[in-house]
RNA sequence: GCUGGGUUCGUAUAACGGUUAGUACUCAAGAUUCUCAAUCUUGCAAUAUGGGUUCGAUUCCCGUACCCAGUACCA
C-alpha cells in the first residue's frame, strides 16, 4: 500500500481563481483525509506565458484558505529548490528540472513510441489553414505524419543531420493506431477512446530544452511518487495520451488514479467563470485582490471582506456535498466527510448570495470580543478611536445585521458620530412642525427609551411619527437601530447635542 | 465539424428501481417591532426530450436537443 501522495500543479501564468483554489482544496482535503502528502509543484514549461508574481500569488491564497504543502515549492514558509531527506523530490519547480526531462524523450525514441519532428511552426501553420479550406481540421496523427518531416519518413542518416544543424525540432509521440484506450476516473467512471482521433502530441521542444506539460506532467507525478491525480475537466481529453505514455515508459503498475473535477461556471447564463464576470457582476472571482503587470486590478474575496473559513466551506460545498444536510464544514471536518464519490460530474455554476450567506454563519460564530478587534481597524479608517467596551457593545448589538465586518460602519456609525446630513425623503415625511416639536420635549425628558416609549404612550401622541422623527435625528435616517438601543449607547447629553443640531441644521418654520 | 464529458426547482444539491421528489440560498406573503434589519411561520418552484428494459424508472440502455471541454512547439 502506497503511501497517499497529491500534487496541485499550477501554471504561473496569472492568477489562481477560484475553480484552481477548489481543485487544490480538493487534492488537499483527499491527501489529509488519507494521512498522506500534499505537493505543490510549478508548471512553467511555457517561458512565453510566465507572470512575474503569480507563483507568490497562488502561494499566498492557498496559505490564506489554510491549505499548507507538505511538499513543494513554499513547504513550511520556506522556498524549496534542493533535494534533501526531507524533501528527496525536489526542486518542484519544472524550469528547475529541465535536465531531467530530455533522457525520457529520447527513450520513448529509441523504443519507437515517439520520433523526431522537423516541421516548422509555418509549415504546420500551412497545412492547417490548407485543411481548413477543405472544412476538416488537420491533426498531426497516424495518417499525416506519413507526408511530413519526421524520423519516421526521413532517412536515418538525413534525421541524424537535421539533429545536430537544426536547434527547433520536438519529439513528438507516436499515438497507435485504432486502439481502443480504456480508462477510469474516480468521478467519471470507465472512459473508452479509440486512439485514431487522437493525434501526436509535442512532448518536448528543442528550441528551449523543455518539455511540454503532457511529457513533464507524467515524467514528474512518475518521480515524485503521485498517487492519485486530481485535476481539471479541461484534462479530461488528454487523459488516453497519459494513460498511453505511462504504458510506454512501463510505469502502469505505478500509475496513479485519476479525477477529473467539472468547471466553475459563470452564475448567470453559460460557460465557465472568466476574470470578466467577476468585474461585471460584481463579485470577486479571485482570492486574493490581483495587480496584473499592466496595473489592472481584480478584487479578491479577502480583501471584499471574507473569512477564508467562509470561502473555503463555500468552495468545498461546489460540486461535493456531504450526503446529509450539514452544510457548515471547518477544515478539519470537511477532511473527515471528503470523498471522491460525492463529487459532482457537472459543473457547477457559482452563486454569490451563497457565498455572502457563508459569510454570514461565521460572522455570527465569532465571539463580540473577536468581532470587536476586527471592527477597529475600520472604524480606525473612519477616523474613530473608541473605547473596547463600547467596541464590544455595539458590536453585540448589531452582529446580526450584518454578512461582514465591514458592515458593520454603515449599520453603526450613528454610535459613534452624529448624522453629517439628513436623509430627504425621510425629512419630508417626519420633520413636521407638530411631530418634531413633541418629539424634542419629549427627549428632553426621558433618560432612556423605555421613558420616552412611556410618555409618548400616556400623552397619547402618535409612536411611529415621534420615534422616527427621533430617528432621524438621531441617526440622519428614519430607518434603522432601534430608539432604545441608540440611547442606551450614546447618553442622553448626546441625544440632546443631536437634537440641537437637527433644530439648526433643517428648516424649522 | 470531430472527439470526449455533462443535464433534478432560478442556483447548489438529496433521493445508490418503489418518497406526497427532501434540504439550503434567492424570491414572495404573514407574524413580530417605533422603522429597517434579524428572527419565526408559510408559500412559489424541478427530474431536458423521445423511445426502450421493468410489475415499477430521477435512477439502467439507446436516440435527439442543449451546455461544457479539447482539437497549440499553452497549461
Amino acid at each position: 500500500m502506497r503511501r497517499t501522495r497529491v500534487r496541485f500543479a499550477p501554471s504561473p501564468t496569472g492568477p489562481l481563481h477560484i475553480g484552481g483554489v477548489r481543485t487544490a482544496l480538493y487534492n488537499y482535503l483527499y491527501a489529509k483525509q488519507n494521512g498522506g502528502d500534499f505537493i505543490i509543484r510549478i508548471e512553467d514549461t511555457d517561458s512565453h506565458r510566465f507572470v512575474p508574481g503569480a507563483e507568490q500569488y497562488i502561494i499566498d491564497s492557498l496559505r490564506w484558505c489554510g491549505i499548507i504543502p507538505d511538499e513543494g515549492v513554499d513547504s513550511e514558509g520556506k522556498v524549496v529548490e534542493v533535494p534533501s531527506e526531507r524533501h528527496p523530490h525536489a526542486p518542484y519547480r519544472q524550469s528547475q528540472r529541465r535536465g531531467i526531462y530530455r533522457k525520457y524523450a529520447e527513450q520513448l525514441v529509441n523504443d519507437g513510441r515517439a520520433y523526431y519532428a522537423f516541421d516548422t511552426p509555418e509549415e504546420l501553420e500551412a497545412a492547417r489553414s490548407a485543411a481548413e479550406a477543405k472544412g476538416r481540421t488537420f491533426i498531426y496523427g497516424h495518417e499525416s505524419r506519413k507526408t511530413l518531416r519526421n524520423s519516421l519518413t526521413l532517412s536515418k542518416e538525413e534525421t541524424a543531420r537535421l539533429l545536430v544543424e537544426r536547434n527547433d525540432w520536438t519529439v513528438r509521440f507516436k499515438m497507435p493506431e485504432n486502439s481502443i484506450v480504456a480508462m477510469d476516473d474516480l468521478i467519471r467512471g470507465h472512459i473508452e477512446v479509440n486512439s485514431s482521433t487522437l493525434d501526436d502530441k509535442v512532448l518536448w521542444k528543442r528550441a528551449d530544452e523543455l518539455p511540454t506539460y503532457h511529457l513533464a506532467n507524467i515524467v514528474d507525478d512518475h518521480l515524485m511518487e503521485i498517487t492519485e491525480v486530481i485535476r481539471g475537466e479541461e484534462w479530461l481529453p488528454s487523459l488516453p495520451l497519459h494513460y498511453l505514455l505511462y504504458q510506454a515508459f512501463g510505469w502502469q503498475d505505478t500509475m496513479p488514479r485519476f479525477a477529473h473535477l467539472s468547471l466553475l461556471l459563470k452564475p448567470v447564463g453559460n460557460g465557465k467563470l472568466s476574470k470578466r464576470d467577476g468585474d461585471k457582476m460584481g463579485f470577486p472571482v479571485f482570492p486574493l485582490r490581483w495587480v496584473n503587470p499592466e496595473g489592472e486590478v481584480s478584487r479578491g474575496y479577502r480583501e471584499d471582506g471574507y473569512f477564508p473559513e467562509a470561502f473555503v466551506n463555500m468552495l468545498a460545498m461546489l460540486g461535493w456535498n456531504p450526503g446529509t444536510e450539514q452544510e457548515i464544514f471547518s477544515m478539519d471536518e470537511l477532511i473527515q466527510a471528503f470523498s471522491m464519490d460525492k463529487v459532482q460530474k457537472a459543473g457547477a455554476k457559482f452563486n454569490p448570495d451563497k457565498a455572502k450567506w457563508y459569510n454570514k454563519e461565521y460572522l455570527r460564530m465569532k465571539s463580540d470580543a473577536e468581532l470587536a478587534e476586527l471592527f477597529i481597524p475600520v472604524l480606525r479608517e473612519h477616523g474613530v478611536e473608541a473605547d473596547k467596551d463600547y467596541i464590544i457593545r455595539v458590536v453585540a448589538l448589531i452582529r446580526e445585521r450584518a454578512s461582514f465586518v465591514k458592515d458593520f460602519w454603515d449599520i453603526s456609525s450613528c454610535l459613534f458620530t452624529a448624522p453629517e446630513e439628513y436623509n430627504t425623503k425621510d425629512v419630508e415625511k417626519f420633520w413636521k412642525q407638530e411631530i418634531y416639536s413633541n418629539a424634542f420635549k419629549a427627549c428632553g425628558e426621558c433618560r432612556t427609551g423605555e421613558e420616552l416609549e412611556e410618555y409618548i404612550r400616556s400623552n397619547e401622541l402618535p409612536m411611529g411619527k415621534l420615534m422616527n422623527c427621533t430617528r432621524l435625528v438621531l441617526t440622519g435616517a428614519a430607518s434603522g437601530l432601534g430608539i432604545s438601543d441608540i440611547m442606551a449607547l450614546i447618553g442622553h447629553d448626546e441625544v440632546m447635542t443631536r437634537w440641537e443640531k437637527a433644530l439648526n441644521t433643517l428648516s424649522t418654520d
